[in-house]
DNA sequence: AGGCTCTGGTATATTATTGGTTCAAAATCG
DNA sequence: CGATTTTGAACCAATAATATACCAGAGCCT
């Protein structure tokens, strides 16, 4: 997700991949990572700097490298991400949002200012340049509903609207989602984007959350319709 | 991405946005960011103009760059959102529980089970021995809005609602909770929570949602009413 | 025990990439 | 207009990455 897609990784990239892994509990404690002249293929990196990665990972207390035997994960999983939040299936995620984003829609009206509805409106404006590029699409549709939460100026909701964002980025069926979005169903979206951002703007909370409904129903549609093939 | 229609960026436009991505947590600690020369392409600035914004984000401490091998966010741990829990205030924490329970409930007509809802009675009639014990009620009642939430089988929901119940048993206004919970008070809640469980178990999930709306909105007042004390 | 294989550890010469610097032209803004 | 910022390009020095070869310990099998 880090900005650009088949860049060449680092030493310092490579780090950070397998420190996420472990902390999202990928690979758990005592695991044995793949030999390092594995790794260094299916990171497409040359031994050394797969090397470069594992001692610093080693220096940081992520892992532990025994010569001859292999290099062993000795770090327990982080406890902010739970199991609760990475099992969470798409629909458990859909009722969530069902829960959350209409009345964040109506707290939006109550308390957005001009400056929230101003970056909203960026933000349809480059979702609407995305028609024919998911992926570009999907970030800008989170900064959105990001952008929506914010103006409840309710830091509670936020941070777990926020949680609920990192379950959808770190995901498999992120890629299903990708594959949902057409651009057919973008320019749907697109416009139920517009007709939430202008009902806050007029300060109407039932239309914003009605639309949002709509709008909420309308991916669990396009879910659950992915899910069949 | 979305660089080409993009207005254009001024350097400290650029920081303010490195800066956000940072606290977002889309980059992390020890993380490398992108060379100047990539991100001046994507943010469709020269490289000399994000040079200034990330010797700008170095003078505030978010990022630490290195000649001839990047730059690296030095993560200022974001203390909003780690704290936005133990933060949130009394009216930002109702405005939360307006979003999830009503729509709780409509999960819980869905999903509950019988058992769920025996398990939902006993801790009725718990919270009805209660009248003049307000820590008993309360701990009965977090009970029961948690096996509310366990109705739904949505373990994003019971972990949210669980994070919740977290903030409110850490805080100074639990005390003040328990202050405006008179044994009148105590018994119109819990003529509310029998009327929640029973329209569950009678399946009517808009007439659930209604009173829980109602429920909250008296804890709300109750809570006004005190902090005006 | 001996032999084989797989593992990490080390060394090195070469190439590629990255931040650091400078400068003059162009663009932007008050 | 003048001041400031941005641009685009070139070049430098530091560092990282690659490719290759060889070593030594661990583990397994006969």
């Amino acid at each position: 997700m880090n900005a650009l897609a088949d860049q060449k990784l680092g030493a310092a990239d490579i780090a950070a991949l397998i420190r996420r892994e472990i902390s999202k509990g990928s690979l758990q404690l005592h695991d044995r990572l793949p030999p390092e002249r594995v790794l260094s293929e299916t990171y497409g990196a040359a031994r050394g700097t797969i090397r470069k990665a594992l001692t610093h990972l080693e220096k940081e207390g992520f892992v532990e490298t025994r010569a001859g035997s292999g290099t062993y994960v000795v770090h327990k999983p982080d406890e902010t991400s739970t199991n609760a939040i990475r099992n969470a299936t798409p629909l458990e995620l859909m009722d969530t949002r069902f829960a959350l984003e209409p009345h964040i829609c109506r707290l939006a009206v109550l308390h957005g200012r001009h400056a929230d509805f101003d970056r909203m409106e960026d933000l349809c404006n480059r979702m609407e340049e995305c028609l024919d590029d998911p992926v570009a699409f999907s970030e800008a549709d989170t900064d959105f509903h990001r952008a929506l939460a914010e103006c409840t100026r309710n830091g509670l909701l936020i941070w777990i609207l926020d949680q609920i964002a990192n379950v959808r980025s770190e995901d498999d069926w992120t890629r299903m989602r990708h594959l949902t979005l057409d651009s057919r169903t973008i320019g749907i979206y697109n416009v139920q984007h517009r007709q939430i951002l202008n009902a806050v703007r007029t300060r109407e909370p039932e239309r914003a959350a009605n639309i949002m409904k709509e709008h909420l129903e309308t991916a669990r549609l396009s879910l659950t319709r992915a899910s069949e093939t």
